[in-house]
DNA sequence: ATTATCTAGTAACTTTTGTTACTGCATATT
DNA sequence: AATATGCAGTAACAAAAGTTACTAGATAAT
């Protein structure tokens, strides 16, 4: 496991703290569509993101789902940091939306890395910081934006992420995404395609102008 | 200062710690109305909220408002403790809601007495917890919720943070803190009069079923 | 090969929200 | 007292989003 540390956090962190990571976390590697963390789960252990994206989504009482964001390498997610302080139950759920790869650390050292490395204070600042800051983002998107650019902003965000311009995925799995219905996907995607920002195919998008 | 802080905030911070917050913190007194922050502004000091209320608000490209949430005592603004880790801009706007007092702490503390004190550790996790929570809630009702339904929650939390049920505000104050038309609110504050929940005065709402 | 399921396109319609315009009334200004 | 301004109520309409229903082609299952 220390090279993948080494390679995505050693700029991070310092290296007796590279080492207490490496004596006490476990590597994980995970299918695309595994579900790392649920809504009312108890978080035990948090993930340092090595490669790979990982979808966070918001639920309502009657099932129905938002993307909140996206986590890339070198991310962690601040919900489990909760954890430590409030309630242990997950607020959140999390998909790997490719094949990843993570370090899971017991939540029981955060407190004490807290206290003893700088690094790690930064570290955990710093995340927080940046959730806070796409939290706001999708609050602007959702306040502010119509639907259509909500879609357009979304599938350049995918696109950002997975590193491709061809996004395979369907109409009602991007109609959950952004809380509407396929059909009012499918009407938007047509207009984007008519627009000439889109291509459409089966099962896949190709974003034009990124 | 030191008899507001030991009433407010001596449960939470060592003795030592609260001694601290004395020699650098200034007293802070501000009316309704006052802008505490604003998007864009370089921040300096954290508020220790002591007593009052404070709305948050974002605003996007063309000036729209939303609020975000509000702060009451014992807060303190999670946007501020970015600064230490990051950009320096403000994301947020701060009005003070009602009259309120603050104890202003220099940043520069920060990261020393997160080094130093445990108690100010976990304060500043709970607070980017509590934040992180309530923006979530935020979401929810911007994704989830309907505009009555909306209102209605924006009402009672109002009538919740102000202790009280006799809210005076305006109409389009309203709609200027959920991100719609004047005319929209005045249509579903009819609905809700009619419906029994809230009764209607001139710069008046008194909600009924708390 | 036949059947079933998944996916996307489209039309027709409803509901919700946003917009414009005008009204009367209360309060503030001169 | 006369005038101006701010606030709330309402109607009429437009736009956006949500819903239902049906179609047809692609893929999967038997």
């Amino acid at each position: 496991m220390i090279e993948e540390l080494e390679l995505h956090y050693g700029y991070l962190f310092e290296e007796e703290l590279l080492h207490e990571i490496n004596q006490v976390g476990t590597f994980k590697e995970v299918p695309e569509g595994y579900r790392l963390m649920d809504i009312g789960e108890y978080i035990k252990s948090m993930p340092l993101l090595v490669s790979g994206v990982i979808k966070i989504l918001r639920e309502d009482d009657n099932g129905d789902e938002l993307l909140l964001y996206f986590l890339e390498r070198g991310d962690t997610c601040a919900m489990t940091l909760n954890c430590c302080v409030g309630t242990k139950k997950s607020e959140i759920r999390a998909i790997a939306e490719t094949p990843a790869k993570l370090i899971m650390v017991p939540v029981q050292k955060m407190e004490e890395w807290m206290r003893n490395y700088h690094s790690w204070r930064n570290f955990i600042l710093q995340s927080y910081h940046a959730r806070l800051k796409e939290m706001l983002e999708t609050i602007d998107s959702i306040a502010f934006m119509k639907m259509d650019e909500r879609l357009l902003k979304h599938l350049r965000d995918k696109a950002m992420v997975t590193n491709d311009d061809m996004i395979v995925t369907t109409h009602q799995e991007i109609a959950h995404n952004l809380h509407t219905s396929r059909v009012v996907i499918s009407r938007l995607l047509k207009t984007l395609e008519n627009e000439g920002k889109i291509e459409l195919g089966r099962n896949s998008i190709k974003v034009i102008d990124l």
